[in-house]
RNA sequence: GGGCCGGUAGCUCAAUGGUAGAGCAGCAGACUCUUAAUCUGCUUGUUGAGGGUUCGAGCCCCUCCCGGCUCACCA
């Protein structure tokens, strides 16, 4: 069974699916993993007939800590404050940083790939109260959670510490202060400068409520005190929190000593890495999830995180023939969806990973499986070639009008394809006609395929060509007339042209180009010997 | 140091403990119209190493080796 309704059979009752996400910094494609699952496994429940809400917080009272998009001078005043408090970037009509975030990045990305969750702003849950009995809780309990700590993750914390961070008063940072001494009402506290290294804290001194929104649970606390409040079944995290010891483990048990909730079940998912590596911005490996979705359409990008199982690392190299290969796939378990026969082994209930691949709520995956999908590689050769009218082509290739669903799919690949070759396309996927000179490869033909390109010249120029149908015509009938297979023919012309042992359709080719650069390049080829 | 994932054909990966398989690549062939398409055929293995359990191990147990990621500061 597909590991979503695995999981959505396991489970009994009303199910709240949770994730989040704090609103800094950029979007890898690998951060996109988490929420295409979470979107899978709320389908999965709500196909297997459980009810079931999708939810995602934005952390906008984390502390800023990334300096993307902010102006210098901006940097310094707000580093280290609640992501909800500080201005959006300059030009942004958003609300702050948080908000612009969110509504001009991150949902530019999750609304094309079908994702809809109900949002939430933790910020908000502060501010409307709603946190406050966890953060008592928290507080009382203080004990408790430095034990957890301690005996979780071998984490010392000072006896007077308190599980809390508080907004100074006088610079509304939140990275830098250090709360002690709860009486119940209050926290006293201090901004440090030197309590992180990426903010500088003023030094304010002072005593405030830690209610209503003036202070913030830290991270661990945070996470399980939204499972209380909102009732989270499941939810699961990258292996970086999953560790034994590690972020999950310290929240798994504050929820159950601190909290006395029942922690939500766990989806512990690898990540995803580009050619071996973890994805890092500084050494050009960070894959900006916008960047990835100009080469992968959206129901590509849920299928590349849907097809392994959560566990497993996804190693995604964008270089070579990984993008086509991944079109193939995705055209394979279309098909097999269909119930065309299809050659090789199906993962277990493809039909399963297909529909979840396929853009929610509930897509029509009938429809979607039977339509005609251009080959991606081939498309991309169809690109290269000047005069090519891809929808009468595409249409012809499917010996039917495409409908409405084929066109846009036609549209998208499209717009992949010319996105693909312009960043990731090795070498000989690109076409390029020889114009400067005749290509060394044409070297290799042998005394038979000259004659043909001299006979081709000769008949081309007293018939005169005009279309690609004319051209491929005359190619064959003079093969033909010299006895020369067909294939040895064409090699014939690519390596004239191109330089390569294959190509698109030639007579198309020929007919895009000027007529007299074919005439003088068939000759010249043909003059040409080891 | 702890944790997780992985090591199976050149590459990417499959195989409820029961004859090691696919896709791609490669090679050979077919094709008068998708010539990077399509079709046919073929080749490739000390399943990382060693031990154990079993009638039987790629799979379970133990010990290693290698690769990758991750945690221990913050979120």
């Amino acid at each position: 069974m597909y590991w979503a309704d695995e999981l959505a059979a396991a489970v009994s009752g009303p199910q709240v699916v949770n994730d989040s996400k704090s609103p800094s910094g950029t979007v890898h494609v690998g951060s996109l993993r988490g929420v295409v699952l979470h979107d899978a496994i709320h389908r999965a429940l709500l196909g297997a007939g459980v009810a079931s809400s999708f939810l995602y917080g934005v952390d906008d009272m984390d502390a800023m800590d990334s300096q993307a998009k902010l102006t210098p001078d901006a940097v310094d005043r707000y580093m280290g404050a609640p992501l909800s408090r500080v201005p959006a970037p300059e030009g942004s009509s958003a609300a702050n940083y948080a908000r612009h975030f969110v509504g001009e990045i991150f949902f530019r990305t999750f609304e094309p790939l079908g994702i809809k969750p109900e949002l939430y702003w933790v910020s908000e849950l502060y501010a409307e109260g709603r946190m406050d009995s966890y953060v008592k809780l928290a507080l009382d309990l203080a004990d408790r959670v430095r034990d957890i700590y301690r005996r979780v993750s071998h984490v010392e914390r000072s006896s007077e510490w308190l599980p809390i961070q508080v907004i100074c008063e006088s610079c509304g940072k939140i990275g830098t202060t250090y709360a002690t001494d709860w009486d119940g009402a209050t926290v006293a506290y201090t901004c440090k400068p030197d309590m992180v290294s990426w903010a500088q804290g003023c030094s304010h001194e002072g005593r405030v409520s830690p209610l209503g929104g003036q202070a913030k649970l830290p991270w661990n606390l945070e996470w399980a005190a939204k499972w209380g409040l909102l009732g989270v079944t499941i939810e699961g995290c990258g292996k970086d929190l999953a560790t034994a010891g590690g972020s999950r483990d310290r929240s798994d048990a504050i929820g159950r000593e601190v909290f006395e909730i029942d922690p939500p079940r766990n989806v512990a998912y690898e990540f995803l890495n580009i050619g071996g590596r973890k994805m890092s911005t500084s050494k050009g490996q960070g894959v900006a999830a916008h960047t990835i979705a100009e080469v992968l359409p959206p129901e590509q990008l849920r299928f590349l995180f849907l097809r392994p199982r959560p566990n497993q690392v996804i190693d995604f190299d964008p270089e070579g023939d990984t993008i086509p290969r991944l079109f193939d796939e995705f055209d394979r378990i279309a098909a097999a969806t269909a119930g065309r026969e299809v050659k090789g082994e199906l993962p277990a209930d493809h039909e399963r990973l297909f529909a979840y691949s396929l853009l929610g709520p509930s897509p029509d995956v009938a429809e979607a499986a039977a339509a005609f999908r251009p080959a991606f590689a081939h498309l991309a050769l169809l690109l290269q070639i000047p005069g090519v009218d891809m929808a009468e082509r595409m249409a012809a290739e499917k010996g039917a009008p495409l409908t409405v669903l084929e066109t846009a799919v036609l549209t998208e690949r499209t717009a992949a394809a010319h996105a693909w070759l312009e960043s990731y396309a090795p070498e000989r996927a690109r076409l390029v006609i020889r114009h400067d000179a005749v290509p060394d490869e044409v070297r290799g033909l042998d005394d038979d395929q000259r004659g043909y390109l001299a006979a081709l010249a000769t008949a081309a120029d007293s018939e005169k060509p005009g279309s690609g149908d004319a051209w491929q015509a005359l190619i064959f009938r003079v093969a033909t007339d010299a006895g020369l297979p067909a294939g040895r023919a064409f090699g014939a012309l690519y390596a004239a042209f191109l330089g390569r042992a294959n190509g698109p359709r030639a007579g198309w080719l020929l007919a895009s180009l000027e007529p007299a650069f074919v005439m003088a390049r068939l000759r010249a080829a043909v003059g040409v010997t080891d």
